[in-house]
DNA sequence: CCTTACGTTTACGTTAACGTCAACTAATCT
DNA sequence: AGATTAGTTGACGTTAACGTAAACGTAAGG
């Protein structure tokens, strides 16, 4: 029995640029910033799907406002999860942090969202009231 | 009956930077960016209450990784809800695309927490069980 | 009157996150 | 062989969002 269940497929920094709709700059870039770890065949970078689901988090992070030193912290927690005692005290910190800082982005959004409905409701108000006036004055 | 409800108390730049730790000097590019519109005796800044309402959306706004004129962007958008038809159509266009951005931007959120609460429970794990190592080895 | 505190404008400095060459290599197509 | 197509490593340029310092004004307190 092989051990390797997970896909094996690899990609240029190329392809991995084109899928994400990044450019290959900002991969060389991640990998400076010890985001991304992809071997190399020679001198040319081969990605592999653990570099994949790293981009993916990468751009998840990017999404939420992050900056790319906090990704490689939450990057950090990730891959500590086996450390010993105090590490893993320090860890849970950590993490009660994060967790923190994410509900209270969410209440922002949650918040924000409820703005643009009320602000939405105004417009389509308004919409209706002007085009109200237009039939009225065609039809005399 | 005076029509004046809403408080009408002022601030410094001083006071109000105090107040949502940030600087004087942040406030003064907020005003520059056309974020913020203080009054002036003389030449000092006088900020109503309606400036600290904008200041609280700007710092949401950056709290969700926004940029200035992004913000800026939707503080039109609040703005110009009495416009004529055409404004209010695309004024409805940008708002949709606003809440898509939020609520991709809560999924995001959902998915990292649900990510942070997994490790989180293999690190309580793993404490859990050098503890009880520890343990054995004390009584043994 | 002098100092201290707080404010003003102007302008240059700084950091993050890339963009944009330039100069070179290696594989592939014609 | 020559040209085209990725890829590589520098290294310098750029934008946003401030930080920071200089030089000055003004009102309050000792």
């Amino acid at each position: 029995m092989s051990t390797s269940k997970s896909g094996n497929k690899t990609y240029t920094i190329g392809q991995l640029a084109e899928e994400f709709n990044v450019t290959s700059r900002a991969l060389r870039l991640y990998e400076e910033e010890g985001l991304l770890n992809p071997l190399r065949e020679g001198t040319r970078r081969i990605y592999r799907e653990r570099d994949r689901v790293r981009l993916r988090l990468i751009l998840r992070g990017k999404r939420l406002g992050w900056s790319l030193s906090e990704i490689r912290e939450s990057f950090d927690l990730y891959d500590s999860s086996h450390g010993e005692e105090a590490q893993l005290e320090l860890m849970l910190e950590k993490l009660a942090e994060r967790r923190e800082m994410l509900n209270a982005q969410r209440l922002d959004i949650d918040n924000a969202l409820a703005d643009l409905e009320r602000i939405n409701a105004n417009a389509e108000a308004a919409l209706r009231e002007i085009r109200s006036a237009q039939r009225k004055l065609k039809h005399g």
